[in-house]
DNA sequence: CGAGATTTTGAATTGGGTCAAGTTATGTGG
DNA sequence: CCACATAACTTGACCCAATTCAAAATCTCG
């Protein structure tokens, strides 16, 4: 699943890489966009449950998730662990690290993925040169930012099938921006992680996607997802207690 | 309560403001001392209950917090609302408005307040002139990527006296990062206002007030808290489900 | 001092968790 | 390619932590 798509077909000019939400800034230049391209180099792959970088790892470089998909998850002292993000191709991973040096969380590869290395000083060096590129460093930031205080919002404020109907709405959603069907999809995470992410237990998950189905809303096959009723799932956000 | 310290006081050489955070990079010379002075030259004051910015509001600046206390939060279309943070003097607001110039939470005083104006633009001026200013920069966006993490840990996977503790903790902690009682504080915030942060009730808070005080781990009238037993409250922090 | 807001506490309810059993996938080695 | 083992998923029954509803107590401030 996930299959490798260039976010941005037009301004992929980017040849070694990817580079995706990085090479959005508009207004580059022919040698600007060189620059960028020395910058990530280095290309690795990863295989189903490989790490990209574990909790307490010295931070070096941010990645770019060429192909594939990852999870990143918080590990607490007493075993409890969450998972704070699904990512997937086109979108940066690592952001976390930047504020101590050393990785807070961990990440781990979902499926056979490809990610482009992006070291951190000389991202910084070339974002002092290209002030486009400085701004487009600064949203991304930001973007985590508000990415994560909407699923504060989702496990503060909602119930067991508001959060999982946001949560397929936003699974749809980013397949739509890559040029993949918003409404058929395969998830590549378990009913577990699914929870973790939630807040919720599995067997919790799994009701609620049994509810939906028999709701009409969607057809669930294990791992395998059709959205017959976007509408109606959308609506179902919106029950609020 | 909650009175305006200098946080870095033997680099306090901001003298138009406390940049706080800002002001950390350990390395300025005097002369950029005096350029980061320049671009905070705005200075505004606040009342309890009025608003720094509105969610929609457009994105000029971010806001080091020279004295006061503000909360932010994101209001949901049909009504509910999350408090989505405590902010107190030193620290900085708004990061999340870049990711689309538009403000994505509203900031409103808990008490009266001060805070400085940082232009974005003269910001990001300043800080492709001065390495150790951007990398601060960073430093500040990632640790509230972090910190939001740690709060989708606890609502994600934590019952509602563990998420009271680390509540408590985190504001012991921060006083007394500021020089001030990290043991006997008053609260600026009403049960209600802790309950959405915490993604509970306002009656759970106050039953969990009331437990932990009749276990002797802390005193609590109403917003006066005096934390008896620092160890006893960490130690209810690892009593996971 | 008094009115409205906030907080506490009790009792009843319930959404989601827990435990358990059965079913369906998935992957591995022969 | 099949058989088996293991992992993942579904469903039911029961339970409990937190919510809801209600009432009383306390606080705050004009």
């Amino acid at each position: 699943m996930l299959q490798p798509v260039s976010i941005y077909p037009s301004k992929s000019a980017c040849s070694s890489c990817n580079l995706a939400e990085l090479c959005l800034p508009p207004d580059l230049t022919r040698e600007e966009l060189l620059k960028l391209d020395e910058l990530s180099t280095l290309k690795r792959t990863f295989s189903r449950s490989d790490y990209l970088y574990r909790s307490g790892d010295k931070f070096r470089s941010l990645f770019a998730i060429r192909s594939g998909s990852f999870k990143t998850q918080i590990l607490h002292e007493d075993g409890r662990e969450q998972i704070t993000g699904f990512q997937m191709a086109g979108e940066i991973i690592g952001l976390d690290a930047i504020s101590t040096d050393i990785h807070a969380c961990e990440a781990v590869a979902m499926e056979s993925s490809e990610v482009c290395e992006l070291p951190f000083n000389k991202l910084e060096a070339l974002s002092r040169e290209i002030p486009s590129l400085q701004r487009h460093l600064h949203k991304i930031m930001s973007r985590e930012i508000v990415r994560d205080q909407g699923i504060m919002l989702l496990l503060g404020s909602m119930r067991a099938e508001e959060r999982l109907a946001a949560f397929l709405l936003n699974l749809s959603q980013r397949f739509a921006t890559r040029g993949l069907s918003g409404t058929q999809f395969q998830l590549c995470m378990s009913r577990q992680e699914i929870g973790s992410y939630l807040g919720l237990k599995l067997e919790t998950v799994s009701r609620a996607f049994s509810h939906f189905q028999t709701e009409g809303l969607i057809n669930v096959k294990v791992r395998t997802i059709e959205i017959i009723n976007l509408e109606g799932l959308r609506a179902s956000l919106n029950h609020s207690r």
